[in-house]
DNA sequence: ACGGAAATAGTACGACCGTTCGTACTTTTA
DNA sequence: TAAAAGTACGAACGGTCGTACTATTTCCGT
């Protein structure tokens, strides 16, 4: 019973090169057996079904994602410089290893309209993420190092499009600015949220601009 | 040469629909045949290949995007106003109709790591919008509305942004709130560059925050 | 080292894919 | 009205898809 496990994650690593680039629709037993140089069958064993195939290609991605991305960031203090750190890995994990792409991103447009477990998996995947963006963000407001008026909901939804529009830009239109950009990007997002030093409980005057268009 | 035109622009009308659905690569002709009630040949014979149809789904797609969102867009004056009718048609488009999905972003994921007169077509496109877009902030600051020192491709970049996490959200996520923080992050944008009151050049102090972290 | 179990291969299936071909039918042109 | 062009059909092609079954090989504890 180890040989089996042991060849399984394989395949789920082969799995998941392949995802990356055609998508988890476009993740085919055939072509996973050719690039595990075994047959289709012996492939298709391992799981139940493509679906099966496919989720564990989501778990495995969520497990490494995870690695890369939070964890590092947790070495950080909590508060601004973690949020900054765990951005940081994740605009990196975008753009630098944007050879290959983000399956969550590309499940996301590939499943918004089949309904599923692959969505529903990709869904919790995606959810959990945000929710957990949102802690960070709510132990940099208990610093007080952002503002206390700032829905955290609010940032996530503007982080997540810098990403979005990271892996848009240097994926599809070769954009070589597109990583200074969106590190600029965050810089901005930040300092419109940041407290006003020296205040332990921030609620800053400006804003109510554009208030007429 | 009449009939023909006419039942291939309605193809094309109906394979729109079949690639918001499910994907430029996920629209199939026999699916449009049977769509149609017609032969899987009496589709196929108005394209000469399926490359062919899904470019002409592209170009029949950007013609109607531009016919919803720019066209409108430009009865309002140049500047700021038409900068802020051109994003909220787009936002519109993009949340309200969010029953189809848009399928250059759809495409970007499809085609990222697919070469091909496909991806020629998309990337054409969306690079001619964005063009678009940097000449309608460009006249912002012309009008001394927006800061003179800002970079056109850093805004075009974080407005993509919150038309992909608005499509991201209120398509796979289902939320609600989705429309309004897109709303809210435009505002927040567009108020980081204004440029300050009665100033025809503008070059506003502040920002330099956060340059410690 | 042997025997049972686990792992892989082999084969076959029905469905659908894009595409081609020959042929009717209908519209436009001369 | 006759000829020509345009339009749609049905059948069939070679392929690939996921999956089900069966057979064979390989592993591993005893």
């Amino acid at each position: 019973m180890r040989k089996g496990e042991q060849t399984r994650s394989a395949i789920v690593a082969a799995a998941c090169e392949l995802a990356a680039r055609d998508g988890l629709e476009g993740l085919t037993i055939g072509g996973l057996a050719e690039r595990m140089s075994m047959s289709k069958s012996g492939v298709f064993a391992h799981f139940g079904s493509r679906e099966d195939l496919q989720i564990a290609v989501l778990a495995a991605y969520e497990r490494r994602f995870v690695e890369d991305v939070l964890v590092p960031g947790l070495d950080a203090p909590r508060g601004l410089r973690r949020l900054q750190a765990i951005f940081g890995h994740w605009l990196e994990r975008t753009a630098v290893e944007a050879a290959s792409a983000c399956i969550w991103i590309s499940g996301a447009t590939e499943y918004d309209d089949r309904p599923g477990p692959v969505r529903d998996e990709l869904v919790g995947m995606v959810r959990s993420w945000q929710r957990e963006l949102v802690r960070a963000i709510q132990q940099a407001i208990e610093t007080s190092e952002l503002r206390a008026d700032l829905d955290p909901g609010d940032l996530v939804f503007d982080l997540y499009g810098v990403v979005l529009v990271l892996h848009h830009d240097a994926r599809l239109l070769d954009s070589p600015d597109a990583l200074v950009r969106a590190r600029r990007a965050f810089e901005r997002l930040i300092s419109n949220y940041l407290a006003p030093p020296g205040a332990k409980t921030g609620r800053t005057p400006k804003r109510a601009a554009l208030r007429e268009a």
